[in-house]
DNA sequence: TATAATCCTGAACGAACGTTCAGTATAAAA
DNA sequence: TTTTATACTGAACGTTCGTTCAGGATTATA
């Protein structure tokens, strides 16, 4: 029940430096593997841990890599709100979010191993909840930047439930089809395809 | 080497019907329980077939997944064809593309399996090549399709290449997020976003 | 009829892997 | 110091599942 990082002694102290290396050795396996390739031992050696005490450090498996997302959306919020003071017109602030989302997909790519792990069955109720949860995130998140765009007049007012949607897609679509592209041609791409879904949306007077 | 379904002797007979019947009941099984949630045994089970059989018939669990797929994208394309003719614009071609998509994607889902098989790793040499190869086959569809586009002044010229990885994208995209949607709203969702990309692509005087 | 090719069976293999748990060590609390 | 809570170990479990294989049954071939 600590606030901070404040006042922990010997043992709880201890136990967070653990929980922080295993769950750093697990982000870079869940990378560099995918998801389902990682196994608990993999993790176990890379950092000097038991399985067992992994298991007293996270509820499973599935419970881990949870914990990476969350953590990875914190730090992509983070960096967020960091940019998006520079941008002016709701247009800008898109390219801007295409920007960062393939740096961040093609440098810290647990995107891959995240929509491996989206894609498998067998998921517990919780998990699948959480996973809701995320979606529905993403979608607000779309809504707010579309509403943004359309009161003040850049965008057209029109079903923004749906182009928030297509926007998710978009995006998703994007981080499978550029997996195995440059960076600087993922760059690329999804400027382009940014501009298009723009164009798209755009009020005629542009 | 029989060059179709004519003269077949005794064995040869059952040996196809067998290998439809495996084929069939994968099929349904595949799309509503997902690639890895469905078994040899599942398989063996709905067919009367022992597992051994399905081997004699299939190289692997894999290899019948991919003899699937090219079955659904042969039908894919034949329906295409039948459709295509009663399309004047190429824009029109586009709209005609996105509804079969949705119909197709959410009756035949085997799209659900699908993404589930290709983000699955440990995917051997050839299986993985099979599957670029289909990417490629689409991207090409795409291509030729804007290329029509481009020709007739529908859309503008511009890099063709980054326009049909930008479709290709969206359709996945747009498959992976529907797949909770009732089929009215996937049909509305898909237009409106072909509508989107349309206006992105046009030429200024639409 | 005899031999070979084809189709099919079903038990068994084997390897992977997430998870558990009884037990130990270390530090905090009393 | 004694007791209790916490951090950790590592062997073992259990289950799943794709794949194989030796052999039997059926049909074609010689």
């Amino acid at each position: 029940m600590e606030s901070k990082g404040a006042a922990l002694n010997k043992k709880q102290l201890q136990s967070e430096q653990t929980k922080r290396r295993v769950a750093d050795a697990a982000r870079a396996l869940f990378v560099n593997k995918g998801y389902k390739a990682t196994s608990i031992e993999d993790i176990s050696e890379a950092t000097g841990s038991s399985k067992g005490n992994i298991y007293y450090h996270f509820k499973s498996k599935e419970g881990l890599f949870l914990y990476l997302l969350d953590e990875w959306e914190q730090e992509w919020e983070v960096k967020w709100q960091e940019n998006v003071s520079h941008y002016k017109t709701v247009t800008d602030k898109l390219y801007g979010f295409a920007k960062q989302m393939v740096l961040d997909d093609l440098n810290h790519p647990l995107s891959k191993a995240a929509s491996e792990f989206f894609n498998h069955d067998e998921k517990p109720g919780d998990v699948e909840e959480r996973i809701i949860e995320m979606v529905q995130g993403h979608l607000k998140f779309n809504q707010d930047l579309l509403q943004q765009g359309i009161d003040n007049g850049e965008f057209k007012a029109e079903n923004i439930e749906c182009l928030a949607i297509i926007l998710e897609s978009l995006v998703i679509g994007l981080s499978h089809m550029s997996r195995q592209l440059k960076l600087q041609n993922a760059i690329q791409l999804y400027q382009q395809a940014i501009k298009i879904y723009l164009y798209g949306i755009a009020n005629p007077p542009h």
